[in-house]
DNA sequence: GATAATTTATACTGAATGGTATATAAAGTG
DNA sequence: CACTTTATATACCATTCAGTATAAATTATC
């Protein structure tokens, strides 16, 4: 049952909120993304951020799984909704190039891919919960994989687990490269040599 | 010939304390080094710093660039100095592997993977240097792979392009595992797996 | 309508930021 | 030894930083 609360009602979507936020630490990094930046963008001000996220570090922190239930989400759907591997590999790859080169206000690149490491080695658990997700990307992939041998698209002793990895590789490697500056057609270009990589 | 400077000499070792800055930045990122952080490390004081390197973003290029001509080098130089195709692939990944987990003083991971990309929407020309090198890098593992494949080591039908591309797509993924904790062994556990992936 | 609870808005705080002015020290040059 | 040049050391600057105190506004509950 929906309990209406008390007080005086909050004026903005916070999830609207969270995901501008997401924007700016997703261009900025963590640290160059000031405050006033992110309030600016949210278009709220600084008690109201606050009052209903925590404090900066904890706002980064959802930002980062908001961007992995969203864009993060994305590719590995594409994955699993694969009916067979050349598709399932090709839609995430796919996937993974769109979302790295969209137009504004997305910023070039990939969020934990590319602003994620930077703040490691001062912000031990953001490095658990990347490392985390990486792990879980990888056995999603690789139990379709499984899947797909069980059901004869892939040969017995295809190496799933190998194979996992090395398409997570290459999740890194085009979140580089979009984000240095090469355009969605560069990568499009190499897209069925990296879909052949990884099923040959 | 050495023509001795004028006034008063420098009394602290450029590349050294170079390198010392590197450290900071690779640690913290761009935006989270501060000049206290970079004087302390560097142990000069900030007139120095900003006579000897102008300031404090053309410190981190310069920084960037010793680190290319250092850890960045020893890769792509193992891998030249293979004698097999196989020696080439498992010294390259070999020593980015042993780059990326190195103790004290070294920060986990890649410095130019994982804290370059932060400020590529921030500061262009560093996305560009750090697309160029990705290039270069790419460019001589072809050419080698090239080369490889005409002294018979490599099928005549080896796709060179693709596979260095692959290659360099681990290269991130290594830098991402490693920077999120990944450890040594459990990279190097994968390695013989990653060069059959390269090679077969 | 009074009260309690919650959000909003403005203004503010002390600390940290990148960068510099000033003065002193140490070298070469005439 | 005077003069020029370069580097060092300290202290300083205006600005920006993350975070908060205070008070007004808006809701539900009694």
């Amino acid at each position: 049952m929906v309990q209406k609360k008390k007080g005086r009602p909050r004026k903005f979507d916070r999830d609207a909120a969270l995901e501008a936020a997401m924007l700016v630490f997703w261009e900025k990094g963590y640290d160059a993304a000031s405050l006033d930046d992110l309030t600016a963008a949210m278009s709220i001000n600084r008690p109201s951020l606050y009052g209903t996220y925590g404090d900066k570090a904890a706002l980064f922190r959802e930002a980062m799984r908001a961007y992995g239930d969203t864009y993060g989400k994305s590719a590995i759907e594409a994955f699993l909704g694969g009916t067979t591997p050349h598709q399932a590999v090709e839609g995430f790859l796919k996937t993974l190039i769109t979302n790295n080169t969209q137009e504004a206000p997305s910023p070039r690149g990939c969020m934990m891919a590319n602003c994620g490491p930077t703040v490691c080695e001062t912000m031990e658990d953001v490095a658990t919960e990347l490392q985390n997700g990486l792990a879980e990307t990888e056995q999603l992939i690789c139990g379709r994989f499984d899947a797909f041998r069980q059901q004869g698209f892939l040969p017995e002793d295809f190496p799933s687990v190998a194979r996992a990895t090395m398409l997570a590789d290459m999740m890194y490697g085009l979140a580089f490269r979009a984000r240095t500056g090469t355009c969605r057609q560069d990568m499009l270009y190499q897209l069925s040599d990296r879909v052949g990589a990884i099923l040959n």
